[in-house]
DNA sequence: CATGCCGGTGAGCAAGCGCTTAGGGGTGTC
DNA sequence: GACACCCCTAAGCGCTTGCTCACCGGCATG
């Protein structure tokens, strides 16, 4: 038995909503068990008879809803990239201070990275399996992140409200310790999505020097 | 061709001087060959044949110096979690105030995965694929690491230098921060090793809300 | 009732996998 | 020269892989 069968899911986590308009149901239902196997064995180690035995179909019928093997990951790349840009996008735009614009991204950010951690897994860290054009283009939406989180950190800075010798470096740090999230989070463990979500918001202000900044974790709407 | 075969090293990267005593010379290269391969590939898509290749031997050479393909990746993971935990430990024991010796916990640990980052992505990304008891070996080993962060951070709080309401969280936080270093890190990228180290340095020291710490990147020894 | 089509299956193909085995060439010892 | 030893190779075994193809039941339509 690999140590990935070990690392199995307590609820099954239920299909983000995003997955709701994948239409037919047959189709929708080899997605989310690609997910699944692949973000406990690996994109390489899972066979299309793993993914069609988990929807409860035969190992041909996978072929007549995608391509490819390659074609699933890639769909559920692009729909959980879409999900995860769209966080981002949606607090760099919102009103508010710069810092409880950044509070706000981190923290749904992160929760994202907690609830949906077997699609974040597949999301972050199975990328590299994908064909030449489709790499391309998710590492364009990949860019698109990073961009919007930078923003929010230019804009305190520019106000005056956060302390940031290095924006670009500082925002590769605060992404970075979002999406590692989704490598060590444990539904059984000793934290909820929500709390991870507001100890990290803390963090985050704490790491771009926001002046007058609470201790992480005693923020928020608690 | 796939994604990840686009992510080669500029330079091979040498080999992190822990490896200078696995004798003969055959399973040396053999290891260095093995760490490119899934690093690059990950563990499941390398071949066999891929690391004889890639060392100059025929496929059937592997088996005279490991018994399988999983006890190479066993080796890589140990010597290199070995190396990891010498770091950390010596920075746990190390003279200094709770801040100093967190600061260079924080800043040798990236510069290692950044430096090595090769080997790193194989350390902490491949243990999926050990076996069962391997697996439980190594993780041991990651619990000592966390281990000897978490006593530095604790120490900072007991003598009054540090501000955290969660000490537990915050640890994984930076421990977190610190070896996602290895799967973003491009050594033909903006930053070197030594520039990120102390950057992140910075930004640990004003995770833990050490007193008085300067901006991240200010301290050190320039 | 006949027809067409959508969504599915059972069987299987070519290729590639991890690993084994029989044997061979170079070197040191006497 | 004979021998033993170590390190390595050529060939290939048994199995699994991603994917295909001929076929079929259920259902809406005329």
């Amino acid at each position: 038995m690999d140590a990935e069968a070990r690392n199995t899911e307590g609820t099954p986590e239920g299909t983000p909503e995003a997955w709701r308009d994948i239409i037919p149901d047959a189709a929708r239902r080899l997605m989310t068990a690609a997910v699944h196997a692949f973000a406990e064995r690996g994109y390489h180690a899972t066979t299309t008879r793993d993914i069609a035995g988990r929807a409860g179909m035969s190992p041909a019928a996978l072929y007549i809803h995608y391509k490819t093997k390659e074609e699933l990951l890639y769909q559920i790349s692009k729909v959980g990239h879409r999900s995860a840009l769209d966080i981002l996008e949606e607090a760099r735009d919102a009103a508010g201070t710069p810092a409880e614009r950044l509070a706000d991204a981190v923290r749904s950010f992160v929760r994202w990275h907690a609830e949906h951690h077997t699609t974040a897994r597949v999301v972050q860290y199975e990328i590299g399996a994908l064909a030449e054009d489709h790499y391309a283009e998710i590492t364009a939406m990949r860019r698109a992140s990073e961009g919007a989180v930078r923003a929010i950190v230019e804009d305190g800075v520019k106000a005056g409200d956060f302390d940031v010798p290095d924006a670009r470096g500082t925002t590769v740090a605060v992404l970075s310790l979002c999406i590692d999230v989704a490598r060590w989070f444990n539904p059984r463990g000793r934290s909820t999505p929500d709390e991870v979500g507001r100890l990290y918001a803390g963090l985050a202000l704490r790491m771009v020097g926001a002046a007058g900044s609470p201790p992480p974790g005693d923020q928020g709407h608690t």
